[in-house]
Parts: structure tokens; C-alpha cells; sequence
DNA sequence: GTCTATAAAGCGATAGAC
DNA sequence: GTCTATCGCTTTATAGAC
């Protein structure tokens, strides 16, 4: 077992409480909105220590999304564990996604600040976590395809992207301030993702 | 008929063009990037001459939204009297939503800036016409609902919250961006949104 | 690495002349 | 009403002591 110096925890449990932070700033607030300031006073460290571990308010974004796309590639191998059926994978994604989303963990990006997209592009380690969920999504999407149970007029890519959407959806927003219970809004959303909001013949 | 000032016009036309210049910024960047100094350049005027129109930056938005909202009433009419279907006219109104969206002018607002909420909160203008539009939406699903159209096991309002989700839907922007062609997108959206992910049996 | 203090820049809004 | 010039504040980011 591999000894890990002591100061070296320390560190990892000081990004990791960075990162927190971030997180549910990202979720409350939103990027613009959320300020370097505000991070390092929830932290409880003075904002040029923050500095010192992340370069630019893109890199804690960046950091946060990374740490959110690695949760969801260890929820998928969860979900497939459970289930082989591909379009049961795909509804169990989207509840996981809706019920982050109800516990206020899930981080939203703005799509159109340039600066923040380069910054994402330029972070390996953000682009391997994205990759690795998209794969995985998309091998389902195409399963459930060829198995007749998801639409096969739409492209997988179409298909990724609805349920990438799903992440961000503010219509969960609305419902869960208007004080639906939590079971209520899933069975809704994944009733209209899946279903449509047109009737079945 | 009405004597107008010919002054009263010059100022009409200047605040139209005011408007014309936020839609598209706001459609373009969304309301926490776009800055009132680019909104004076577009219009060719100075910053100071913009206050003297609108009291404040998110004076300018709950303009632009409200005539965005204006224009939706309209064309609300316009497909009342071309469909007598409730469906029919449901999906009228996510294909003009779509349409608007892929020609770059609808507005986005970002629904966590509190400021900006209460703004519009306080916006009389802005009120009425969300209220009329939401209004003849609701009917329209309602009587969808009562025809058997639209699924009956969500409530109006997640319906008509959906249908809004439509008219800022980050999906329709990446397709947008990944060059597909205009009614290749309508297509996707319109079978998504209606008819849903899943296969009908 | 952490702190205090501050630089540097951007932005919303306004003053005052015309 | 329009302009130039500027205020006042916020925010990102850094300098330098410890």
C-alpha cells in the first residue's frame, strides 16, 4: 500500500473543498454570477490561496465539471450493473441527472462564453471525463436503436444531446420551485423525455 | 386618422432600433455578456443617450422580451386561424419558436439573476403579454388534453413550461453549430418534443 | 501556501455642456 | 436628446510579507 505524505491529503482535501464549492455555486448561481470571491470565502481562505491552486475562475469551472463527469461515468457503470436493457440505462441516466438536479448538485454552464468553451477545450482531463460519458451514452443509444426502443428517425447524436439537455433543464427549476414533491417532477420528466408530450394510439 | 409628431416618429423609430439591437445581443450573447456600451454601438448613439430612453440595463431586456412576447401573441393569431387542432396548433407554435431561435433572434434571459427577475417582475407591459401568450397556450393544451392529443397524466403547466423550454433549447443551438440543415433540425425537435425518445409500440 | 493589500480592467450609470 | 468625460463600484488577478 502505497504511503501518501500527510501534506499532500491536506491538499487534495483543500481542492476537494474548492471544488465544492464551486460545484454548488455553479448550481445556484451559475458561472457569471459566480464570483472568485465568493468561492474563497466559502472555502474559508483568503481568494490569492485559491490562486495558488487554480489559475483563473475558467480552471475552478473547468475542476468542477471535471469532478461532475467523473461522478457520472462511476453512475453509469452503476447503471449498468443494473440493467441490461438499453433503453432502461437511458431512462435510469436521465432519473439520476433530474434527482442531482433536484438536490442542487448540478453544475450549469453558460453554452456562450467563448472564454470559458476555450478554457474547457484546452483541459484534457475535462475532455477525456466528457468523452468517456459520451462513449458510453452513445453505445446505449445505439443499442436501444437497433433493439426497436428508441426512435430511429433521429440520429444517435440528437438523441445525446436531448438528454445532455436534461442535465440543464429548466423546467426543473420551475417545478421544483413550485413546490412539487421531488418523485412527482422525475415521473413528469421522464415522462415527456421518453413519452412525448403527444398521446400513444 | 391620428396626427403623429413627426418628433414623436424620429423617437419611435430610435427606440425601435434600440430594441432591435438588444434582441439580437441578447440572442447572441445572453444578458450577463452583453454590455450597454455594445448595445450604444449597434445603435450608433451614445451611452448616455441610450439611459435616456431605458432606466437601466435590465430595462433594455424586459423591452426586447416583451416585444418578443408582442410578436409571439401575434403569430399566436396567425395560427389560431390557419388550424382549428389544438395539436396542430401546439406544434405550430414550437416549429415558429424553432424557426426564430435558428434565425438568431430570440432573446435569452438567464432565469438565476434575481435583479433581472424582479425587473420584469415589475414590468407591467412585460406581465400582460406573458400573460396573454401563456394564456391562449394553456387553452390550446387544455383542450389538446380534453381531445385526447396531448398526454393527460402531466398537468397543463408542465406542458406549457415545456413548450417554453423549447424556445431556448441549448440543443437546437448545437445542432445549429454542427450544420444541419434548418428543417432537418425542426424535424428532430418537433418528433422529440412530441413524439419523445421512445419508440411507439 | 496563506495572508493583506492592491493593481488593472470592465461595467453600469451619471454629470454637465450644447 | 445627444454628446464627451468621468464617477463609483465590482471583479479578476497579482505582489510581496510571513
Amino acid at each position: 500500500m502505497p504511503r501518501i505524505p500527510f501534506k499532500q491529503q491536506m491538499l487534495q482535501a483543500r481542492e476537494d473543498a474548492i471544488v465544492d464549492a464551486v460545484n454548488r455555486l455553479l448550481a445556484e448561481k451559475g458561472f457569471d454570477l459566480m464570483t472568485v470571491d465568493e468561492v474563497a470565502a466559502e472555502v474559508g481562505i483568503a481568494k490569492a490561496s485559491l490562486y495558488k491552486h487554480f489559475d483563473s475562475k475558467e480552471a475552478l469551472a473547468a475542476a468542477a465539471m471535471t469532478r461532475m463527469l467523473t461522478r457520472a461515468a462511476a453512475q453509469l457503470q452503476q447503471i449498468a450493473a443494473g440493467h441490461t436493457d438499453a433503453l432502461a440505462r437511458l431512462r435510469a441516466v436521465v432519473r439520476w441527472t433530474i434527482e442531482v438536479q433536484l438536490a442542487g448538485e448540478m453544475p450549469s454552464l453558460p453554452s456562450q462564453n467563448s472564454t470559458l468553451r476555450a478554457a474547457l477545450m484546452a483541459d484534457q482531463a475535462y475532455l477525456d471525463q466528457l468523452m468517456a460519458v459520451s462513449d458510453t451514452l452513445g453505445e446505449w443509444i445505439v443499442q436501444a436503436q437497433a433493439d426497436g426502443q428508441v426512435i430511429a428517425e433521429v440520429p444517435p447524436e440528437v438523441v445525446l444531446y436531448t438528454l445532455f439537455a436534461r442535465a440543464c433543464d429548466p423546467v426543473l427549476g420551475v417545478l421544483k420551485a413550485g413546490g412539487h414533491p421531488p418523485e412527482q417532477i422525475i415521473t413528469w420528466l421522464l415522462a415527456t423525455t421518453f413519452g412525448g408530450l403527444a398521446t400513444r394510439a
